[in-house]
RNA sequence: GGGCGGUUAGCUCAGUUGGGAGAGCAUCUCGUUUACACCGAGAGGGUCGGGGGUUCGAGCCCCUCACCGCCCA
């Protein structure tokens, strides 16, 4: 005898470990059988399996599940990334707690091979707990982005985008990190606002010069006029205004045309060297904002990066590495004098030139920004070049305005990002993007649903150059090689590259690239790309990337830029964006809300079938799902369900003999099972196959529990312990096939659990895992739905009579049912002895002739019902009055219905323009409720005489 | 500021060419009849965010307002 219930705990490393041990996740090495291939998005080979990875996880391995059973050849691709500032970060992290030489200490060939030293150990754990989840990926194929294989496909691509010009090496600004000492990607930069300030400081005009100053309102009235000796500049960084190379203002602004030209003066730094900068136009500062007059510091802000790159302003580096003010170069009053002479109109020197100059006063060298900020702040306000308002006490204070102000900060470092003009290496990623925008705009990829184009098409079309250098020792080195003289070779080894430099003496670029470039090539150099091998050819393009919105940036843009130009052909044909997974009140779960849900305790708790159906169940093609432990419960409960269904199944010492054909079925219960069970395949199929997770997991648990549990095994039950040998061995065989064909649906949902079922309820040939899909062809039954639907509605009104009235359960009443027709007659007759089995009453079946007033006389309350008219046995005279208001209110609600469908039908435009089919099916439905409304008064008068 | 999405039962959410408002959980009542109390039977509960429009007919299409969320500046 089975188990009261399904121990997960104990079944699920053994059921996993045999289906590894089987070879069942590899893919089918038969050339008939359909390719289906996904790659998993590589998760960080630091990275933990959190919810959202389940989440992800769930869906891919349903999907593969699914192709595996339909009888196709199943490639699930796993693997990771090397994460290079994250792996990079735990590592440091890791020597800094031992105590150990920081990494600059120990150098760069010794870290890195500690970092594989600390991969070896600790590396790619989440694989594992992708194991516990039931994930059936091909382990025997697991990749890491450092592969030597892979690591050949990146050099590969890189040379290659080199010599077409996609890649090129140049100063731009790019968001610095501090605290990791790298550039890294806007999308690794997070914007928050934070509560901050915005100064207001006087740029006196050079030589004392003035100029009426005149504001006016909307109407265009003077609401201020005086003489100025400055030009105002609101500012939320004070410390940037050391590398001020221009004031810019709107051409259409008339408050400064007077001064447009003139040259006015920074107010920081030694008096002496106070250096002049000259006021331009430019169609970026908004007039309406602060003073309508902006500073131009080219060096540390993007906005004005391009505002000086137009008007040729200089880009004057102000900060280290360290995001500290420069302590380097000479003299602040030697370069001053040549930043000044720049602003005077000496030809603009060399990017390299400019770039050496260091404008931070002796005063401020060396100092963190946000101290040189303060400097800075105190020094001008003391020296009276603050603008000045009035606190409340009518004293003059400098304005400073607390602001909400936008604020970048590194994902993963948590400190401020500054923008920062550096040497690095960009992909041109606008070339690359246009075959990827025309790929999805002619369907060659489509994206489910198909509204996150839109955000693709958004991102694709103003694309930036992609940053790919990244300050960092752990990742592929940059094949690029530099002389003395500073040339550049770009080529697949160094051999190359010397051969190229004519035998030179080299040095290899210090940078690695950007991570997202090697997982850029994921889709094909796992295949084993650029080899010719036979994996790339059957499985390239993939079928489908599932993954989160957020990484459409990431992942699937990526991946269709670099896929599209090396291999010619898209990396996949469907992008399915799931949910991100929230708490139970929709927050982003996070450690420092202390909200996260660890989806390993879940498995631990409820079994990893519980969590992966509660995830499947609630993929809906919305923004997020929220996840509670109560929901996991629920489904929990589900799989016990079944599970206890089957153990019903084997004490009534149901199998399928081998031969059974559903098809010859004769009993209409079975024929309706076999019915059901078919269309609720074919839901399930139409689910899947439009990546409608939770229409097809609905349909799966509706079958088994509101179908199969419900009413096929109540239904079954007489048959099985009755009598009657031929209709218990066909339901026996009918019930056990039902089973089956109900483990082989939720099997991509409920692997373990369906898994062990199958093994313990019969003799199989295969592991469930392996097993066909249902085909349920031929077995749609109208006849018998019809004929079990009555049934089923029948012994609920009943029921629900019963429990209306009151009547005791444990009482059992004459219960009789009088059939409209000789078809509704013989039903009643053929299922009395199960509707008083399901009803817990006695039952004697009216002939039509009978008297309805003898029934009556009787003692017995009238209740219509669907073709038939169901007479109920009071016990007490007093329960007459309960039927009496039972019917009338049921006879109000007919009489709404009733008056709804006159109205609908009596208006000429509706039958007019109504499709004929829909005016048809309201006249039945009037027609319907107007012989139950007939019936109903006919038995309110009866109970009337009474 | 630009873009996207949401607002349906107490809660979480489905609702795919416009034609009977649904599920799970929660609540209430009843019940231990040998598959299952991680269960069974029954019930209550919604002006589908507000307003306007198109239509014979709108949760669904259009306009507008409000609120909430996300992405990008």
């Amino acid at each position: 005898m089975m188990d009261k219930t399904f121990n997960p705990q104990d079944a699920e490393t053994r059921i996993y470990e045999a289906w590894e041990a089987s070879g069942a996740f590899q893919p089918v090495d038969d050339d008939n059988a359909e390719a289906f291939s996904i790659v998993i998005p590589p998760p960080n080979v630091t990275g933990r399996l959190h919810i959202g990875h389940a989440l992800n996880n769930t869906l891919q391995d349903v999907l593969v599940r699914y192709k595996r059973m339909l009888g196709c050849s199943v490639l699930w691709q796993p693997g990771t990334d090397h994460a290079g500032i994250a792996t990079q970060m735990v590592v440091e992290r890791q020597l800094a707690e031992e105590g150990q030489m920081s990494r600059r200490d120990m150098g760069r060939e010794a870290f890195i091979e500690r970092v594989w030293e600390w991969k070896a150990e600790s590396g790619g754990q989440i694989m594992t707990q992708l194991r516990r989840l039931g994930a059936s990926c091909d382990w025997s194929r697991e990749r890491f982005t450092l592969d030597e294989g892979l690591s050949k496909a990146v050099m590969k691509v890189f040379v290659q985008l080199y010599k077409e010009g996609l890649i090129y090496r140049g100063k731009r600004l790019v968001n610095w990190d501090p605290k990791f000492e790298t550039a890294i990607s806007d999308l690794e930069v997070e914007n928050l606002e934070v509560d901050g300030f915005m100064w207001h400081f006087k740029y006196p005009l050079a030589g004392g010069r003035t100029y009426t100053y005149v504001e006016k309102d909307e109407d265009g009235n003077v609401v201020l006029e005086e003489e100025r000796d400055y030009i105002s500049i609101a500012t939320t960084r004070p410390e940037t205004m050391l590398g001020d190379g221009a004031v810019a203002v709107h051409p259409d602004d008339e408050r400064y045309a007077p001064i447009v030209g003139a040259l006015c003066e920074i107010p920081v730094g030694p008096k002496e060297q106070r250096r002049l900068i000259p006021i331009i136009t430019d169609e970026y500062p908004d007039m309406n904002f602060g003073s309508g007059a902006v500073k131009i510091t080219g060096a540390h802000d993007f906005n004005d990066y391009e505002v000086a790159k137009r008007n040729n302003i200089p880009l004057y580096r102000l900060m280290d590495v360290q995001a500290a003010m420069r302590a380097d170069g000479p003299s602040y009053a030697e370069c001053a004098a040549q930043a000044q002479a720049i602003a005077k109109g000496a030809d603009l020197p060399s990017e390299a030139e400019v770039d050496a100059i260091n404008l931070v006063p002796e005063d401020y060298r060396g100092l963190d920004r946000f101290e040189a900020r303060k400097k800075i702040v105190a020094a001008i306000s003391e020296e009276g070049l603050a603008v000045m308002t009035e606190d409340e006490q009518g004293n003059a204070i400098p304005l400073v305005e607390k602001k909400k102000i936008q604020q970048p900060f590194g994902d993963r470092s948590g400190v401020v990002i500054e923008p920062m003009l550096t040497d690095q290496w960009f992909a041109d990623a606008a070339t690359l993007a246009k075959d990827a925008i025309a790929a999805v705009e002619d369907g060659r990829t489509t994206f489910h649903p198909k509204t996150w184009e839109k955000t693709y098409f958004e991102w694709m079309r103003n694309i930036q150059p992609w940053c790919v250098s990244r300050q960092l020792w752990w990742g592929h080195r940059i094949p690029a090689w530099y002389d003395a003289d500073g040339n550049v070779y770009v080529a697949e080894s160094e051999d190359d590259a010397k051969a190229q430099a004519g035998g030179k003496a080299l040095t290899q670029d210090e940078d690695v690239l950007d991570t997202w470039f090697s997982s850029a090539l994921w889709p094909f150099s796992t295949l084993g790309w650029p080899d010719d091998t036979k994996e790339v050819k059957r499985f390239y393009p993939t079928s489908v990337l599932i993954t989160a919105f957020d990484i459409i940036f990431f992942w699937v843009a990526r991946m269709m830029m670099q896929g599209l130009h090396f291999m010619d052909e898209i990396p996949f044909k469907d992008v399915y964006i799931h949910a991100l997974v929230r708490d139970e009140k929709g927050q982003k779960m996070s450690k420092s809300k202390g909200n996260v849900i660890d989806p390993l305790e879940i498995v631990e708790e409820y079994g990893a079938d519980a969590l992966r159906f509660t995830l499947a169940a609630q993929a809906g093609q919305g923004r997020d799902i929220r996840m509670s432990k109560e929901r996991v419960e629920g489904y929990r409960n589900f799989g016990t369900k079944l599970w206890n269904a089957a153990r019903f199944c084997e004490m009534n010492e149901c199998v399928t003999p081998a031969d059974f054909d559903p098809k010859s079925v004769t009993r209409t219960v079975n024929q309706w099972i076999l019915s059901e069970a078919a269309s609720t395949v074919k839901a399930i199929n139409a689910g899947l196959d439009g990546y409608r997770f939770n229409d097809a997991a609905a349909a799966a648990y509706r079958f088994v529990w509101n179908v199969f549990c419900d009413w096929h095994l109540e239904l079954a039950k007489p048959l099985l312990q009755g009598e009657d040998e031929a209709a218990k061995a066909e339901t026996r065989a009918t019930t056990a096939y039902v089973l089956d064909q109900a483990l082989k649906m939720l099997h991509p949902f409920m692997p373990f659990v369906t898994e062990e079922l199958w093994s313990q309820t019969g003799q199989r040939d295969t592991q469930l895992i392996t097993a066909s899909w249902p085909v349920l062809e031929g077995l749609d039954n109208a006849e018998a739905t019809a004929e079990i639907g009555w049934l089923i509605d029948l012994i609920t009104d009943i029921r629900r009579l019963r429990s209306e009235l009151g009547l005791e359960p444990k009482d059992r009443y004459m219960v009789n049912v009088l059939g409209h027709d000789d078809v509704t007659s013989s039903w009643a007759q053929n299922y009395r002895a199960i509707i008083c089995r399901l009803t817990g009453t006695h039952m004697s079946v009216l002939h039509p002739a009978q008297e309805l007033s003898e029934m009556a006389e009787g003692g017995s309350a009238e209740f219509p019902a669907s073709r038939c008219t169901i007479f109920i046995q009071l016990p007490s005279k007093e329960l007459f009055e309960s039927v009496k208001s039972s019917l009338q209110t049921k006879l109000k609600k007919l009489d709404g219905e009733i008056m709804r469908l006159e109205k609908k039908l009596g208006n000429e435009k509706f039958v007019a323009n109504a499709p004929a089919e829909v005016v048809a099916e309201q006249r039945e439905k009037l027609e319907d409720y107007a012989s139950q409304k007939t019936k109903m008064g006919e038995a309110l008068e009866r109970l009337q005489g009474m």
